[in-house]
DNA sequence: GCATTGAATGTAAACAGTTACATTTTGCGC
DNA sequence: GCGCAAAATGTAACTGTTTACATTCAATGC
């Protein structure tokens, strides 16, 4: 049904194998031929069969990103900019990009050797045990915005510590001294980056943490107002708060707002990840910004420098953040 | 390197069909032949391979999901709903999905046949002429989000003016009469409907639309907030306001806490698409909820339906909406 | 005019499966 | 033990490319 290359061949008066380099190495064909070839080509509308030219290359193109998530939304916010990073960059290799979370893949009946991957990037919170899988398919795997300790891989990360710690500092240079922290549980590797980043500013700026300063929260407004409500409710309470994310620091701001603070001048606030969702609040919150965006597309950089077998510059990348300083603090 | 059927046939002693009927139709062989070869592509390590598969059947299971739109976050809350839903559905189906922007297809050098796609579903602002482009191609098309006037297409919709009638009904219901709508300039065919559906509400209600309260806004924060402070600055201002969505919806909430007015005494605010940003803000935001997930699900099933050759039941599918009331009216 | 050489082109064997058709095996009734 | 039908298995052609190697062509120097 759809024309071949032997029907191109045919018209054209060439054989097949001039017909594959017309399409792939034009400078060895004369020119002459190249124009028969490429008429016929127009004639038949004919284009070449990716599927058979996977067949004799022996490769795919074809990479994946596989979310590691298991509550929420898993195109959130923070997974998205990522992916759109991951798919723009695809897109200008010519990759093709297979999207899925783990739960989802596992549950696939096709393995990823059937799916003819040749390299997968890994989000969230992947276990060793998965990373392992794939390398024992000669997979390669590139990690982003998760650690595994022990486990030479590619990383790509964003500053963690260094966006908490200007974080704090926003906040001492307010005046702040009682600062108080509402950790999350979400993604163990970024909750315990940050939470320790936190506790290690607050030491450099001299500054005692309280354990009754500390709290933690589901990562969702609804927990975050509830633990937010009652941190601000006792006596003696910060005058500062720093939420693991956005989403925990929109539900600090609700709660004082509710409990009629005046924010920031009794209670500021500072989010993570400088989502969109900072500019809906009044006032809007102040947030660490993570490139998101770039995020993903270095981690297509580096799966294309192991897929072609080169040497990985630099095995773990991490970009800065910075702060948007907003209404909220 | 990577072992073939062959090795497979080899070591189990039996031919290459035998091998490949075991894994594609096991009831044919017997139940002898049929662990004998299991246990040795288990020594082997063996997994069929989907390239090969793919160029005797001449099938790919290769479906795309491609979003037109232009500006902002391409997979904002909206897509990346309808996405997950997709995701969902070719996973089940056992279906490779692509994603992209339609900027980046166009920009890739691979055309979509080259691609091997079977199927596309187009969502956001496609162009007649693109869907010309793929069924020309014998590539299956669905539509979502989206309607194309004389074109005779699979449609995945939510019942935008049902959904509006909701939120009309609601305001009125709460004795709302200066109702003011803010208009959007996103996907022309969302926005010609909300708006339209606006106009016909009012007019069931007997109401009248004074044109001053009509406004139009783009589709982010800044522009709803400058656009809903001029609205509620007017001498005699709307006691109540309907956004196109709900990005635009809070921006009329940030106009008017910034205006000193209370919401939902002063001005009661509805949004549309229920997305996550409704609980961001104090006090929340009453949304039209659209079942984004379900849309992408269908969507899929649609396609599956058409590449089965099927007979789609109905064309045209419009999934149900409902208000979620919050503390905004 | 004839080697020589490099460029252009052709030939045919992979690549890893599927499947129509041919052949063998099996089970069963007599 | 034989005939027969059905079940199980095997043979080999086919899917649409790429590419090593062989061949032909064209240009150059003598």
């Amino acid at each position: 049904m759809n024309p071949t290359i032997r029907d191109v061949s045919k018209l054209s008066g060439v054989s097949t194998a001039t017909v594959s380099r017309t399409f792939f190495y034009p400078e060895r064909v004369k020119k002459a031929t190249r124009e028969k070839v490429l008429e016929a080509a127009r004639v038949l509308n004919y284009s070449p069969n990716a599927i058979a030219r996977a067949m004799a290359l022996q490769r795919t193109d074809k990479i994946a990103f596989l979310i590691c998530k298991a509550h929420s939304s898993i195109l959130d916010e923070f997974y998205a900019g990522i992916c759109e990073g991951i798919m723009k960059e695809s897109n200008a290799y010519d990759y093709q990009l297979l999207i899925s979370t783990e739960e989802d893949w596992i549950a696939a009946t096709n393995s990823a050797k059937r799916k003819q991957i040749e390299g997968v990037i890994l989000g969230g919170n992947a276990k060793a045990e998965r990373v392992l899988e794939f390398q024992n398919q000669n997979i390669h795997v590139v990690m982003v915005n998760n650690r595994i300790a022990g486990m030479n891989l590619p990383y790509v990360l964003s500053d963690e510590r260094d966006g908490t710690r200007q974080a704090v500092q926003h906040l001492v240079e307010r005046g702040h001294q009682k600062i108080a922290m509402i950790a999350g549980r979400f993604s163990p590797y970024i909750c315990s980056e940050r939470y320790n980043a936190f506790l290690d500013a607050m030491n450099e700026h001299g500054l005692k943490v309280e354990s009754r300063y500390i709290r933690m929260s589901d990562p969702n407004i609804e927990s975050a107002v509830e633990v937010a409500t009652a941190l601000l409710r006792q006596k003696d309470p910060p005058t500062a708060i720093f939420g693991a994310n956005d989403v925990i620091a929109v539900g600090a701001i609700k709660a004082a707002l509710r409990l009629g603070l005046r924010i920031p001048r009794d209670v500021a606030i500072v989010g993570y990840d400088d989502s969109s969702i900072c500019c809906t609040t009044e006032p809007e919150l102040t947030s660490v910004h993570i490139d998101r965006m770039r995020m993903g597309q270095i981690c297509v950089q580096k799966l294309q420098a192991l897929m072609r077998g080169e040497e990985i510059p630099e095995q773990v990348t991490v970009l800065p953040t910075w702060l948007n300083v907003r209404g909220s603090s």
